[in-house]
Formats: C-alpha cells, sequence, structure tokens
RNA sequence: GCGCCUGUAGCUCAGUAGGAUAGAGCAACGGACUUCUAAUCCGUAGGCCGUAGGUUCGAAUCCUACCAGGCGUGCCA
C-alpha cells in the first residue's frame, strides 16, 4: 500500500473514533503541502469539516488531537482546514528504497486489471503520403498507451488499420503514370513513401493547375460569380495575404491568385468531382481496382509495396510495433452486411434514390448516410465492418482507438450505430481516444499542398544534433556505440517533447526552433539515469556492501524518496486517464529531484571511496540512486523511451 | 447557423477530481565546473488565469452570457 493511502487509513480511524455516529463521512483527499514548510502530506478536511457541522479550524484541532499518538507521524499539525504530517525522514527514505529495489522493474505496475484484454488501434496511415509529425504524436500515443494499460494489468493487443485503397491512392497512380512512367525507389534513391507522397502532391498541383485553366476560360462566369459574391471576404482575404507578405518581407501575391485560390477552396472539390479530366482518370482507376483489372491492381500494388517499405523503416525509428495490421482493401467490404442487417431489424432505413440511412434520437447526431445511392459504401460503412471483426478475432473487453480529434462526431456515430444494433460490447467496450493537431506557426499541416514537417526529416535532424552534443564534450560514450546512443536521445527528445502535452489539447511546433535537448526534456531525463550509472560504476564494490538506510535524512533525500513512493499513483492516474503526459511529469520532478540530490550530496569521495569514510551511508544513497534509476527508467519505458548507458 | 474543443508569463506548457501566497522549461539578465559528467545547479525579472456576471467559507478549475481561435456539421476519409 502506498504512503498516501497508508496515511489515509489512519486518518479514517481516528475520525471512526471521533464521529462514530456520522455516516459515510468518507476519507479527506491526501496531497502534497503547497509549501514544504507546512509538512511532507496534507489532509484536505474542508468538505468533511461541513458535513459533521463544524468549523474547520475546530475539526481539525480535534482530529489532531485524536492523531497525536500515532507513531507512524512525527507531529500532525492543523491549519485552517488543512492538517499537516511530518513523517520521520529516515522513514520515508527507507519506505521508498525498500518498495522500489523490492519490486524492480515491476514498481510502479498493478493486476488491477488482469484477465482483461485490450486492442489499441493507432498509427492508422494513408498510404498515399509519408508521416508527419502528426503521424508522430498519434504513434507515440498508441504505443504509450499501450505501455500503460500493460502496466495496470491489461493484456494488450496493439492494432493498425491502414487505408490503402480509395480515391486517394488512385490519384498518386494517375500521377505516377503521367509524370513518373519508370520511376521506382531505387532509381530515384527516394524512401518508397516519399516518393508516392510526392506524386500525390504532383497530382493536386496538376488539377490546380488545370482547375485555374478552367476557371479563366469556359468557367470564368462561375468565377466572376463566386467573386461578387464572396466580396467582402475576398478583400480580408487580399488584404490578409499582403500584411503576411510585408512581416516575412517575401512579395504578396497577386489579387488574381488570391481569387482563384479562394474559388478552388471553396468549388475544388466540386470541379473536381464534375469536370476535372484528372479527376475522371482516378475514379476510373478506382472504378477499375475495385473490379479487379490485373493490370491496376499490379500497379496499386506495387507503389503500396514501396510505401510500406518506406513505413517500415520510419515504425522502427519510432519503436511502432503491431501485433494485428488490418488492411481496408480487405475490410472494406466487410459492412456491407452490416447494413443489410440493420435494413432488416429496421433500425436503418432506405430513401427512395437507394441511398441508405439512420435517424439518431440525439438531435446533435442527426442522421447519417451508410451507402451512396449508387450502392457503395462509405468510410464509415467499413468500420462498422471492422469494429465487429475486432472482437471476433479477439476476446476483447475495450477496443481503443487512437485517432485526431477532428474525427469525435465520426466516432459517437459509429458507436451508436453499434449499440443499435445490439452488440453487447458496444455499452462499453468502445473508447476513442481523440488527440489534438500539431499545429506549424503558419496554421495546419496540408499534405496535398506539402507543407508538413517530415518524421524521417525530423527524427535525422534530431540525430544530427544529438550525436553533434555528444561529440562535443567529453566523449563518455565508446565510438562504435555513438549511433545508437545519439538515436536514442534524439528520440528521448522528439517522444518527450510531443508526450508531455495533454493529448487532448492541440499543440504546437515551431520547425525553426529545434527541440530542445535541455531544460524540461528527455535528454535530461536520460542524463539522470546517465550520471547515476556514473556513479554505480565508480562505487565498485560499494554497491554490494551493507547499507543503513536509516542514516537517509537529507531533505535533498527525502524529497526524492517522497517521489518514487508517489510513482505508483501517477501511473495509475495516466492509464486512467489515458495520459502519458502525467508520467512526463512525474520524471521531471523526479529528475529535478535527484539533480539537487546529486548537486548537494555526495556518494563517493572518490573511485571507490565512501563519503565522510562511512561505508553504511554510502551504500544507503547508493541504494537510493539505484531505487530513482529504476523509477526512472520504468517512466521512460512506459513513454517508449530508451536510456542510453552512458551520455 | 448549429455542435464540440481551447483561451494561464514574450514563447511552449503544467496546475494533481473546488483548497494554502497560480508553477515549470525556453528566451532575457546575474552567479556556480582543480569537485560522483555544466544535457546540471542557484538567483533576478516576468501574471486583472480571454471579458463580464453567478454558485461557494473558498474558483484558473463549476454555471450563464459574450469575445477570440480551432475542429466538425447528409452521399470525403
Amino acid at each position: 500500500m502506498d504512503i498516501k493511502s497508508q496515511i489515509s487509513r489512519i486518518v479514517r480511524h481516528a475520525l471512526l473514533r471521533l464521529h462514530p455516529s456520522v455516516d459515510g463521512l468518507g476519507d479527506p483527499r491526501i496531497t502534497f503541502p503547497r509549501k514544504k514548510a507546512h509538512g511532507d502530506y496534507a489532509a484536505v478536511c474542508f468538505p468533511l469539516a461541513a458535513k459533521v457541522g463544524q468549523r474547520p479550524n475546530e475539526f481539525t484541532e480535534a482530529l489532531a488531537r485524536e492523531l497525536e499518538s500515532e507513531e507512524f507521524f512525527l507531529e500532525v499539525t492543523p491549519a485552517g482546514g488543512f492538517l499537516n504530517f511530518r513523517i520521520k525522514p529516515s522513514a520515508i527514505c527507507r519506505m521508498a528504497v525498500e518498495a522500489v529495489l523490492a519490486e524492480g522493474s515491476q514498481y510502479g505496475s498493478s493486476k488491477r486489471h488482469a484477465s482483461e484484454c485490450v486492442m489499441v488501434e493507432y498509427s492508422s496511415p494513408n498510404t498515399n503520403k509519408p508521416l508527419h509529425v502528426g503521424h508522430v504524436r498519434n504513434n507515440l500515443l498508441g504505443m504509450s498507451l499501450c505501455h500503460l494499460l500493460e502496466a495496470v494489468g491489461y493484456r494488450v493487443a496493439p492494432t493498425c488499420l491502414v487505408n490503402d485503397r480509395g480515391i486517394h491512392i488512385c490519384k498518386s497512380m494517375v500521377a505516377y503514370g503521367r509524370f513518373a512512367k519508370g520511376q521506382t525507389p531505387a532509381t530515384t534513391g527516394e524512401k518508397g513513401d516519399h516518393l508516392v507522397g510526392r506524386l500525390y502532391v504532383e497530382f493536386e498541383m496538376a488539377v490546380r493547375k488545370e482547375f485555374r485553366t478552367w476557371a479563366t476560360g469556359p468557367g470564368q462566369e462561375d468565377l466572376d460569380a463566386w467573386v461578387s459574391e464572396h466580396r467582402a471576404e475576398l478583400d480580408i482575404a487580399v488584404a490578409s495575404a499582403r500584411r503576411k507578405a510585408e512581416e516575412t518581407g517575401r512579395k504578396p501575391p497577386a489579387v488574381e491568385d488570391v481569387k482563384i485560390g479562394r474559388f478552388y477552396d471553396a468549388k475544388g472539390q466540386e470541379f473536381f468531382a464534375s469536370k476535372s479530366g484528372l479527376g475522371e482518370e482516378a475514379r476510373d482507376l478506382l472504378r477499375r481496382w475495385e473490379a479487379g483489372d490485373p493490370e491496376v491492381v499490379e500497379l496499386w500494388k506495387t507503389m503500396n509495396g514501396w510505401v510500406y517499405e518506406g513505413f517500415d523503416e520510419t515504425y522502427k525509428l519510432l519503436g511502432s510495433r503491431f501485433e494485428k495490421v488490418y488492411y481496408e482493401s480487405e475490410t472494406y467490404l466487410l459492412g456491407n452486411s452490416v447494413v443489410d442487417e440493420g435494413l432488416e431489424k429496421g433500425i436503418f432505413y432506405r430513401k427512395p434514390d437507394g441511398s441508405v440511412w439512420i435517424d439518431f434520437d440525439d438531435p446533435k447526431l442527426g442522421s447519417k448516410l451508410l451507402r451512396r445511392s449508387d450502392g457503395t459504401s462509405v468510410y464509415i460503412t467499413q468500420d462498422l465492418g471492422t469494429a465487429i471483426e475486432k472482437f471476433r478475432g479477439f476476446d476483447l473487453d475495450l477496443s481503443v482507438y487512437v485517432v485526431g480529434a477532428e474525427q469525435i462526431y465520426h466516432f459517437q456515430v459509429l458507436f451508436e450505430i453499434l449499440r443499435r444494433l445490439g452488440y453487447p460490447w458496444a455499452k462499453d467496450g468502445l473508447y476513442h481516444m481523440a488527440y489534438g493537431m500539431v499545429y506549424l506557426p503558419e496554421g495546419k499541416m496540408k499534405s496535398r499542398e506539402g507543407t508538413v514537417v517530415d518524421a524521417d526529416d525530423l527524427i535525422a535532424e534530431l540525430t544530427a544534433r544529438a550525436r553533434e552534443k555528444s561529440l562535443s564534450g567529453d566523449l563518455r560514450v565508446a565510438r562504435e556505440e555513438i549511433d545508437k546512443t545519439a538515436h536514442q536521445i534524439a528520440m528521448g527528445s522528439l517522444k518527450f517533447f510531443l508526450l508531455s502535452v495533454t493529448p487532448s489539447r492541440d499543440m504546437n511546433f515551431n520547425p525553426a526552433e529545434p527541440i530542445s535537448l535541455q531544460g524540461d526534456t528527455g535528454p535530461s531525463v536520460q542524463y539522470a539515469i546517465a550520471r547515476i550509472n556514473s556513479i554505480l560504476e565508480k562505487a565498485g564494490a560499494l554497491v554490494e556492501k551493507p547499507a543503513d538506510l536509516g542514516s537517509l535524512d537529507r531533505p535533498e533525500e527525502v524529497e526524492l524518496a517522497k517521489l518514487l513512493l508517489d510513482f505508483p499513483r501517477s501511473v495509475e492516474k495516466a492509464a486512467h486517464h489515458r495520459n502519458p503526459a502525467l508520467i512526463c511529469q512525474a520524471l521531471l520532478a523526479l529528475k529535478d529531484a535527484f539533480s539537487k540530490f546529486h548537486h548537494n550530496v555526495r556518494v563517493l569521495a572518490g573511485k571507490g571511496e565512501p563519503v565522510d569514510g562511512r561505508p553504511e551511508l554510502a551504500s544507503a544513497r547508493i541504494a537510493l540512486c539505484q531505487a530513482t534509476r529504476e523509477v526512472l527508467i520504468k517512466g521512460l519505458a512506459l513513454l517508449g523511451i530508451e536510456a542510453p548507458a552512458r551520455m
């Protein structure tokens, strides 16, 4: 039992003695006091005092007297509605070190959800473009969530749903035929996903050009009409483009370009669907693919193959791992029978044009299309099939989707449909872990326009910087280890950076300001581990000597111990709230406490020499260091971060 | 229009299920390496917690309205 629970239990017994007749008084919340001078732990008593009908100070004074004789506390002080506790410093240190070293790498884990199985779907890329920082955030959240859920006992199945079919990949295929005949990753030296992504961008550019030709020719009337209708909006757009150009010192765009650009934003999709020759080509490829045209399928396979090779490389860098991969080309038909089933049950209905719909009771959900009038399936249809498939293939208690917040509505609808269809697990076995966007200073990233921060580039740049920094000082790392170490540090900085923001929030990322290696960062946590390793190496035989844990009573040691004791709570909470950022916070607090300890408290007088000539004290401090290292490594592992032995 | 999310230091973010005098890091300024690695430590400065009301002994946190930004919103995924 952790220390806060112990305190809570002792207080509960005292309360039962003091107020035996009050039912459901509850426990006071045990926290760290805001100021260390107040004590080691504090109980917040305002709500309980109110229930008993006493003034807060009256209540806590009586409670303090009742707890006076408790041996567990050194001191119990009432302070208004707070009750502050002081505990013998060496006792805290002893508890912490013994608890951590007894459990080792299992410290912080629990069996709370043992015998439960959860599937976590994450990453889920489209095969028409390489991964960017937004995808990286997704991958890291997914992996970290897997680790957190495992830590509280779940059996976890990480999965990925690859969107390998549809109009987007057909666009790249059209571009391949038109602009890149004969090119392969081998001939261009490009990574496969980058090659296909480049073709996708080229296709989009070509459509824009096609649109421009139309808008300044046969579509001129439409353009003029639209422009006069959106006069005010356009004036603002032109003005803001000018302002932006002035700020950045670039040439302002021509008014004509802004007009056509806006017109494209508004009508581009419509144009693509009805007037674009390129659009017709792409749709034709999609039709031929669905009909199984061998030539099209062959090209599709080849290009997807290039993309997978590229993804595999990036996944390897990130450490992404999947137990099961679903491909939409295999699952996209699964939903159709579900739609038929819903029609039979009368949950869905058919409109005269043949399209299939569902109306929801909740007006916020409105109604939703489930099958197009031409009989083809839509996005949500295949998701219905895949959701059911997951529960068929695995004995799941929970199915998690790590997907961006822009799809909150989509998942509300998906889950509600599955509930209406009567699947028992749909009641509380589905969870959408929605996370926020990663914004660049200039706004949202757009793959189509090529304004993205590429994952591979970012990793490469960080690795180069970590390597340079390693080489710049005393080289602690063995030469042959430097590549691995630089990679670990680079990934430590990237992962920690992206995971330290609360998942549900949007976050900003400025590529011009590189991710820091100093301050509240992953590398600073890794560094603390490297320093501990260094001490342990130099300690030699002292590591094995008997330790007198009772001699640990310095404030720096107690602070460290308190945080070690609090770590399991952080894990529990992070798993419960599905929020890895809570682990980041716990690690930073721990790293801070260790740095202060390390700065002010010596372990060794020299190599193998105990401080103050006291081996039992040195060994105790060594044990505290070992416990700290254990927890730091565990915490980083929960984030999917490795710690290099030396830095 | 409607719905959901977000407004905390110059920047990036915390703020522990309503609790004590709102905290870090970066950037700025000033200190600390003959010392277990300076990816560290110590200090200074920086805040009408978007605005206005309300609930409460107590509000950054809960409620209402407004302002600003983002996302979504019937045949895209």
